[in-house]
DNA sequence: AGCACGCCGACT
DNA sequence: GTCGGCGTGCTC
């Protein structure tokens, strides 16, 4: 036999395995973890399947190691294969996604235990009395449990081990996630509910591809439904995979999960420490966890033997990464799935325009749950139109939403105030030459944020400390904020009701997770009249005590030319109204609008969401946009200006023809301008059936390499058109 | 992505 | 005269 060669994967930016002679004594198979030479360093890579690609006939470096890891299973390697494809990225850049973890991290710090060993010390104290007595039954207790339980330092612990009384004893390490107690608590469904959770556990047993859309308003139990499936892959010793969107991701979902199962899940997420993320991956790979919740970089984790996947909040734009590898999560999920031939449940309230068509049209079957938890209505919705009613001039809320705020809380209940725009005023300008203060690297206005004392740009994070004269025409104290932030409704709301216990929500005020659940544990206790905050009140969290949401600005996210405009605010005013009388009284909304006739108020308050998908499904179809039609997005940057924009008429003129493909721009980017760089953005739009991705690969391996610092970077199914 | 190599500016 | 800036190209 000729010497073997093995083709291997390394997590950097190439986009083909390379291929390495595998030493006589080591068998390797696709999948296997293995350590290679590259260059002049060692990489982690993994064995893949043979492409037929000839070795190039340089002489070939020989694999280092084997690693003593579980293989990446068959199913990633393919999900691998298809999101580099698919996506355009680097296939290496994809396999980083699924080797987030540290190799070298080694095992996990040695936990100590201790128990009664010997004779009482010969000085006895309370604190070593109290330790004593703890540990009298015989059992062995972590050191730093037994410590905290007996309420004494560790110091006391360690003098008694020198003493001879107790004893020191290695603990196994801690299981990363205990198995779920598939009967710990006896799920309480409704029969709606019941159906719907017996459809999705046919669909686990049957272990075929199946998309099911989860299909409920908030609080109708969708998460209690697919809990059930979950239960059933457990049952079947295989894996479950839930998607969240990573603000979703918290302690509230992990219990709900734990009072289901005794247990709470495997994270994944950004946050993990990198020991944790370490023992989660391996835990995964050998099949040791049975269920992960996490973001969107869960979908690459190397499960086993995944039975299902779970998709919540199917619509939510988090699942989109913006940068390096521009994948959609619950897109790839999909894929996924059909590569592992199972099923998958997506959940929403408001359902994409993908995931709706796709139901219209039978490919995914829907799974409608009607019923709000508890027989509580959605609360009724009204419009405040901002033309006849709206507020005097520099204030935000309307007199009718201000009365209704007095009657709220007189009554002893909360309210909800949603603006999604952070900071004081989103715009600062000169009074005496009109001078309005921008971002020096972005085509961004600065943001004032008085709470900081700062201006700052949300592009580029550059901040600033206000200036005391303008910068153009040298005026002292001549600045006027322009619009609402958070913080400035706040100061009018403060103004109408002093003695109101109000609460600002937005992600830069916060102080980290403990001051965050500090706070939403203060609005659950009711410690709180009034709540103010931006999408993040929108996403995960829950007030039981809401009775009244307002929103202040409904058009803000509407207009502009963004094809999912309309989509998009619909799904969060949903959400943002869907958060107020869900627990003991019944809520009420009111919008703010200047343009109560648009389709998306008009849905919102006649509670009409099917109006509002046919619309917007016609629209969609009528101007091929998605579903019925695709896009890509090609981004050219460069800090020149005139170098961007040469390069991206030189992408435009080599485009081959093809009939079934329009090409537009290229034109200045809609933020033109970002941390220093200039953008042109060129669109690719074509037929439903169209090889999108095959098409820009053609295209782009005929352009000239970039040079000058010239970036191009593509996104095939761009959800957000700046 | 990382890393080496390479060719131009200000300093031990 | 060298140290080091980052632009360019390569990694089986």
């Amino acid at each position: 036999m000729s010497e073997r060669i093995a083709d291997v994967l390394v997590p950097v930016a190439v986009d083909a395995p390379y291929s390495y002679r595998v030493p006589a004594e080591m068998r390797v198979e696709p999948g296997d973890l293995v350590a290679v030479p590259l260059g002049t360093r060692r990489e982690i890579g993994v064995v893949w399947p043979k492409g037929g690609q000839a070795p190039p006939a340089a002489k070939l470096k020989e694999i280092t190691e084997k690693l003593d890891l579980p293989p990446l299973p068959l199913d990633l390697v393919s999900l691998i294969d298809w999101t580099a494809n698919y996506t355009l990225a680097p296939k290496g850049m994809v396999l980083r996604m699924a080797l987030r973890f540290d190799t070298e991290l080694g095992d996990p710090r040695a936990r100590i235990g201790v128990r009664i060993k010997g004779a009482k010390p010969k000085r006895m104290t309370e604190a070593r009395e109290r330790v004593i007595s703890l540990l009298s039954d015989g059992l062995t207790r972590p050191k730093a449990e037994a410590a905290k339980e007996a309420g004494v330092s560790p110091g006391v612990v360690d003098g008694l081990i020198a003493e001879g009384t107790l004893e020191a004893v290695a603990l196994p390490p801690e299981p990363v996630a205990s198995p779920p107690e598939l009967d710990f608590a006896e799920p309480k469904l409704t029969e709606e509910q019941k159906h719907a959770a017996e459809i999705l556990r046919a669909a686990v047993r049957a272990k075929n591809f199946s998309v099911h859309l989860l299909d409920g308003v908030t609080g109708s139990g969708k998460t209690e439904v697919y809990f059930e499936a979950i239960a059933e892959a457990v049952r079947a010793n295989k894996q479950a995979l839930i998607l969240l969107p990573e603000i979703a991701l918290t302690g509230r979902f992990l219990d709900r999960f734990a009072a289901r199962f005794g247990v709470r899940p495997a994270e994944w997420h950004s946050q993990i420490s990198p020991r944790k993320r370490a023992r989660t991956w391996e835990a995964v790979a050998s099949g040791e966890i049975s269920v992960v919740a996490g973001a969107r970089s869960a979908l690459f984790l190397p499960f086993k033997d995944l039975s299902l996947i779970v998709v919540d909040e199917e619509h939510d734009p988090a699942y989109k990464q913006e940068d390096g590898v521009h994948y959609h999560a619950r897109d790839m999920a999909v894929v996924r799935a059909q590569l592992k031939k199972i099923p998958i449940v997506l959940a929403s309230a408001t359902p994409s325009i993908e995931t709706e068509v796709n139901a219209r049209r039978e490919r995914y079957r829907r799974i409608p749950l009607h019923e709000r938890f508890g027989g509580n209505r959605v609360p009724p919705l009204s419009a405040i139109d901002l033309r006849k009613e709206g507020p005097a001039k520099g204030r935000w809320i309307a007199p009718q939403l201000q009365k209704e705020i007095g009657e709220t809380i007189s009554r002893k209940e909360q309210a909800l105030l949603f603006l999604n725009r952070r900071g004081y005023a989103p715009l600062t300008l000169c009074r005496a030459c009109g001078h309005r203060l921008r971002c020096p690297n972005c085509d961004a206005w600065l943001v004032e944020h008085r709470f900081k004392r700062k201006l700052a740009c949300h592009h580029c994070g550059h901040e600033a400390p206000s200036p005391d004269v303008c910068p153009k025409c040298g005026k002292p104290d001549s600045f006027t904020a322009i619009g609402p932030g958070v913080e400035r409704l706040e100061e009018e709301t403060r103004g109408h009701f002093p003695d109101a216990r109000i609460l600002v929500l937005s992600s830069d005020l916060i102080g980290g997770v403990e001051r965050m659940q500090a706070e939403l544990e203060s609005i659950t206790k009711g410690e709180i009249d009034i709540v103010i905050g931006t999408q993040l009140v929108a996403k995960g969290h829950h007030f039981p005590g809401l009775a009244l949401v307002g929103v202040i600005d409904a058009d803000l996210g509407l207009g502009q030319g963004d094809p999912r405009a309309a989509e998009r605010t619909f799904q969060l005013l949903h959400q943002v109204v869907g958060r107020a009388g869900r627990e003991a009284t019944d809520g009420k909304g009111l919008l703010q609008t200047y343009q109560p006739e648009h389709p998306v108020m008009q849905a919102l308050i006649e509670g009409d969401r099917q109006a509002f998908y046919d619309r917007e499904i016609a629209a969609r179809e009528e101007t091929g946009l998605p579903p019925f039609g695709r896009l890509a997005s090609l981004i050219v940057s460069a800090n020149e200006k005139a170098a961007a924009e040469s390069y991206a008429r030189k992408l435009a003129a080599i485009a081959p023809y093809n009939e079934g493909l329009r090409l537009l721009g290229p034109a200045e980017a809609p933020l033109a301008l970002i941390r220093g760089r200039h953008r042109f953005r060129l669109l690719a739009k074509s037929a439903r059936m169209f090889d999108l991705s095959g098409y820009l690969r053609d295209w782009l391996s005929e352009a000239p390499p970039p040079r000058g610092g010239v970036k191009v970077t593509v996104d095939v199914d761009p959800q957000s058109f700046l």
